[in-house]
DNA sequence: GATGAATGAGCATTCATTCAT
DNA sequence: TATGAATGAATGCTCATTCAT
């Protein structure tokens, strides 16, 4: 057996999870139904990963990796204007939460509910570093005059709200724009620049001054 | 055993299941959970709503009752100017939504989930119904030339989608804004007039033309 | 259903694991074996001890109740010598362990492992009140100069150990006094007397003065 | 690797094991706490003893070896008297029962439960072999007038009862004379001459004529 | 209406063992 | 020898639901 072949299993179990928790949620979701989707025994799960919690951790540490790198380049770059910055930002955000749509439902849909700590507190890690970043960038924006005075955390919420709508409500836009529910890469295909354009025109008409 | 005793033993359940879906999730919370917090009998359950999925219709169908009375109120209404009539939405859905943030928290975390068409149809055919009536509003202020050409449907998903992040992340922003995670009033009290504000700031921004 | 019936499910629970407990352990034996041998429902196990060990644990308070009046009597009676209430005593629990034979292999072979700790007290609380009472039987013959001064507790442990040697190596007595391993109505009618005559003789020995 | 690295494995293996298997018995030790306790790969306990019970199976054997041997010799020995030689044989098998109690404590337990006859047979005829031979001692003393016409097989429950008592209940003695349970060489310490002091004076009591 | 008992299917997890390397 | 991976069966327990009363 091939090295690849052996962290295959450990692979497949993370795919197939990431799947079944994101249609079926984490309760809905049994150890037996994600070992049959992977292929693999069920006690690998065991195995690997300890429990079927655990498994969620390590798919939300694994998929969350290299999370903030855009934003990070964004507070340190001095030669953008701010609301460059910040159509950066919708472009990378929108790209990487739709194209991630699947492990995003679970993260909207796990982070409400009496989870373990450890989940929560590491949502809500990465979430805060986020927040704190781009709050920097509309600080910013607002420092430079470039910006009104606006709320930054509703104008986040607004940014951040906006995209988890399109991942959330799938059901609704496939119904309102004619798309075929089972054809996913049609969806991100039309909601993707729909989504970029409207939040650049609505963020820009609620941020800058002109 | 009078009537009134009756009927509280069923919405002690409806209530009772109302929280524990909100906290725990529909496949996190069992029927003994729900019972045992409404100190009813397990098997009143199966008797009043014949089992647990229909309990959440029933809880579904009766929480979204008198839903879009306003919506439609402002459709016929030709005295107010378009934009009055979206501060109005605002106004209304914020209070509404923000008043009933546990049951908001169920339908935005069942939604995406492989629940019964029932449900889904349920819920879907409320939210087209509240987004038509929407599309409409804004569509006769684009007409009047009140508003801008600008995608009504990523509009609506926008004033959601604010909306649902305050619902949703009650966890961040008790973080950001130092509330006592336990206070719900206080986490209303202060969400509502600043969400009200910055929905009203952004989306009149965005709107209008000037 | 009658409520004989009721209580009987209950109770065949609890004969089932006193048989199967004695003879494979706690460990060996599994909540199905215990079901299927008392001919009910695997979950009722739970419904009604709410898990192995309680069942253990009730197991063990129901055939320990009315344990030690026999021995609160001799130590307050004021008629008997101190010799003839030792030779009540020896009667009575070698009657009482012998007939209780599977309940007390169970005891003698869960009390050295690492079993919860609710379970070692209970057993080590009623043991040592046992000790007690029977020390203060062999302390008063001494007292009286009807017994030698012996070591009271090591004459405890061979009056104990002699009887559980009767309840451990069954095996043994059966082979050494051919005795059918399966009759255990034999086994008892033949170890009974003679339990009893042995001990009456050695323990008197051991103990008076001449 | 050296040829005594090799044998460390097993040896690690057999005391991991007796170590267990005293503490929480044999169907409470899983193969994993043992290969984890002896920090041997798992799947070593199939490679050296195929399975867990015959690594019970070689743990007994290898413990019992050179058992009878001092039996043996008492028996031909022509120079004591039968009462030396019974102090002889107390003297031993306290010592040699106490040093060994964590082995002792897993015959104990594991002797009346269903195990393969493989063990139980084993047991049994060391066990049968060493009360033949005690027996003879008996018989040798009570031909020659030393010894009163007891029950030789009962007085042998008494020795080894008692001896057992010790080994079982070190709870019970480790409470009524206040030594540290976690103390196993405090516990020997006090608990051996004790022991063989009782014995002594109790067997002669009951053994001996005057 | 209301209840305690009962059921069978399902749950996550751990078991002793075996396999390829 | 030695190991990490893998397996299928079994573990204790909980599930939603039903039933007789």
């Amino acid at each position: 057996m091939t090295s690849a072949e052996k962290t295959d299993k450990r692979e497949q179990l993370i795919n197939a999870a990431e799947e079944l928790f994101a249609e079926k949620g984490f309760d809905g979701t049994s150890v037996r139904d994600i070992a049959q989707k992977a292929d693999v025994n069920l006690a690998m799960i065991s195995y690997y990963f300890g429990s079927k919690e655990k498994l969620l951790l390590v798919l939300i540490e694994q998929r969350f990796a290299s999370s903030s790198e855009l934003l990070e380049d964004m507070v340190k770059n001095t030669k953008l204007s701010s609301w460059e910055k910040i159509e950066k930002v919708i472009e990378y955000y929108v790209d990487k939460i739709l194209n991630g749509r699947k492990f995003h439902t679970i993260i909207n849909q796990e982070y409400n509910t009496d989870r373990s700590h450890e989940i929560i507190d590491l949502i809500t890690s990465i979430k805060m570093k986020n927040f704190t970043l781009i709050r920097q960038l509309i600080d910013e924006g607002i420092k430079k005059k470039e910006f009104r005075k606006i709320d930054p955390e509703m104008t986040m919420a607004s940014m951040m709200g906006t995209i988890n709508s399109v991942i959330n409500s799938k059901n609704i836009y496939c119904a309102l724009f004619k798309i075929d529910r089972e054809n996913e890469a049609e969806y991100l295909a039309k909601m993707k620049p729909r989504l970029k354009d409207h939040l650049r025109l609505m963020i820009r008409a609620h941020l800058t001054t002109e």
